[in-house]
DNA sequence: GATGAATGAGCGTTCATTCAT
DNA sequence: CATGAATGAACGCTCATTCAT
């Protein structure tokens, strides 16, 4: 198992390797869970030199987070085009999210459940890029709210509270669709904005559903 | 903190004092830096009696997720009244669910991150209530597609991926609250159901969001 | 070797064991050389026993240095009787020491060596030791004087000075006594009266050594 | 710090940038905590090269003991002519000697402490040039009881131990002239050879202090 | 001649777990 | 019933040392 033992590679591929083995051990083990010795043989290496260019478990860890947060907003990025309609980029974007989290489910167990359980350093490396990604999903239903010509706008607090709940709920399709084998990212998107869009569309055309007295 | 150092007293009463030692401790550092040392301490007891009555860390971590989910099924149960129409339901459900989960955040933390992230055992313990839950809101689903008069029934799978879009959903508002104080579970509930129920409601008369063509 | 392995002992006869062991493998290997290993076995005990008692390497070394030099200055002081003349009560003093010494010649190497050679804590802890001696024997040096009828005192900072070379000159000869076997606490104690009394005596007649012009 | 990283040195020049660059590390941090990578940063060389030249850490440590050894008793010869008077030489002899090792009190560590306290091999090493001084004491002694025509001769015992002394009492003082910044070397010389001459002097002239009976 | 790449061995420390009383 | 005493096993980390180029 593992890498195949090569011998003398550059640094940088090494160190490539390390994150690798470093990622699906912490994914698959969880941080506390994984020792640095089972991620040094995984990546076919002696444990000094993980220690030689990761420093520690904890840089470590946070050279796997920062990767594969970079990795995760590049990917939903590059499946979105910004000159499209709110839905279509909504669409593109959930289609994205829930390829590359189905590809690399270690990698989305470290970013979703492992960076955010472990101290706050490595919950802010975490929410720096979930931030983001509510950011565009904030963005997305303003200028929704536009194009459907409601007016006046949305209460900030309101909008919060959807783009919190719609990422919620996509970070906890992503779990299922990657437990429930036979479901492909275009099923989870589809039932995601099934969900999601048409509860917004009839927000947005001013029916929302009132709760009744205490 | 922790309980008064009391002696002689029933092995029931006992065996609670240690596992809300456990629950705070296992919801606060997390299972694997949890130790039996603090376990032991804050219950106000000897580490030996904790094994006595517990049998080992697992059994122990078990014991807490078994008993902290049957305390949250229990208090949604308790909160819904099965003879009130489907809405209603998730209404009460939702503010019970967001009311306990706020109230017991160490709990909260052991079902829902601890325990699905140190091996299949835990989490299967966990999954099982979480079926519960999610069969629930299934069930609401069905029958608020009927009470609509929605003909014929949606696909079972479609039911099943918005259940499941709608606990991970509040599961994540339950964090997003626990986190940002001044949230109170009335205001967590009615973001919810603003977002799915009149989502859900599109969906019923027919209109859902239509994905582009591939 | 070490210790026979007694099983269930109270606290505080383990504990002496401990550092009997930590002291006799500080003062052969030197601080760092030292392992927690090779002391736990020699003390006949696991290591994590050492570390529930003794709490870290760096402890249990200030804890080995803060016992010997009690017992080294209790046992000098136990030697001296502060109602005879001062040259007197240097001897015994200097008797007392290099018995002691001589005795537990580990101990020397920690206090001496090892404890002034890793950190200013060590240093420190050692110092405050000995200060009491040199403060003691500064002390022999004024009455002296005056019992030789020496007027006025001798200055300050020559006394400091006088009181180092005494006290230095008795660190090395207990080296020296250590190593050459045949040499007698009673034999190193004449010597350096020898050295340093007479010397004195001179002094305080009012014929020092004149350096030449440089 | 350390020495200008120029490329192509003759090996000579190299290896004492590497023993520079060693005796400053081990006199600064003692030996065992002393890493061969400080060292070679410091030298300004690449690890590999620094075995190349030297073997191995034990190597390099006892290379760097035997050139400051060397250098120190070459400090002292250099001080002293040996067609004066015995006091004139001691006193030279001191001056040169607290002179070099307060300019070099890595040096001095090396020698004095480090030297002694890792294992036999080294301390031999420093040993023998300590004999050295002992053995230029020894005679001094003996000479200048002649000069002070003490007939007998000092018993040979006698004189070793004195000579121990005045040795162990100048490493000492050279210790504290390290650490209390405002004395110099005149200062230190001058207190020593007032502690010890006057000392040997009534000593000489048949006045030896007595110890009592037993 | 000089170095980037790599490791075997060991250290200080901690933890879940178990006897003997 | 309850606990003070004790440990096997493992973990994060470091270091002297050596290849392959």
């Amino acid at each position: 198992m593992g890498a195949v033992k090569t011998k003398r590679m550059p640094r940088a591929v090494r160190e490539q390797q390390m994150l690798d083995a470093a990622v699906e051990t912490f994914g698959r083990r969880g941080y506390m869970a994984a020792s640095m010795d089972e991620i040094a043989e995984l990546a076919g290496v002696s444990k000094p030199l993980v220690y030689l260019y990761l420093n520690s478990k904890e840089d470590l860890f946070t050279a796997c987070i920062r990767r594969e947060a970079e990795a995760l907003v590049g990917a939903v990025r590059a499946g979105v085009d910004t000159g499209l309609p709110a839905d279509r980029q909504l669409w593109d974007g959930l289609l994205a999210f829930f390829a590359h989290t189905g590809r690399h489910p270690h990698a989305w167990s470290v970013l979703h459940i492992q960076a955010r359980t472990h101290g706050e350093t490595f919950a802010a490396e975490a929410a720096a890029m979930r931030a983001e990604i509510v950011a565009f999903v904030t963005q997305l239903i303003v200028v929704a709210a536009r194009e459907a010509h409601r007016d006046p706008d949305l209460p900030e607090r309101e909008v919060a509270g959807l783009a919190e709940a719609l990422v919620g709920a996509a970070e906890s399709l992503a779990a299922w669709a990657n437990t429930a084998e036979s479901v492909t990212p275009r099923q989870a998107a589809a039932t995601l904005m099934n969900f999601a869009w048409a509860g917004l569309g009839n927000l947005m055309t001013g029916h929302p559903w009132s709760p009744p007295e205490p």
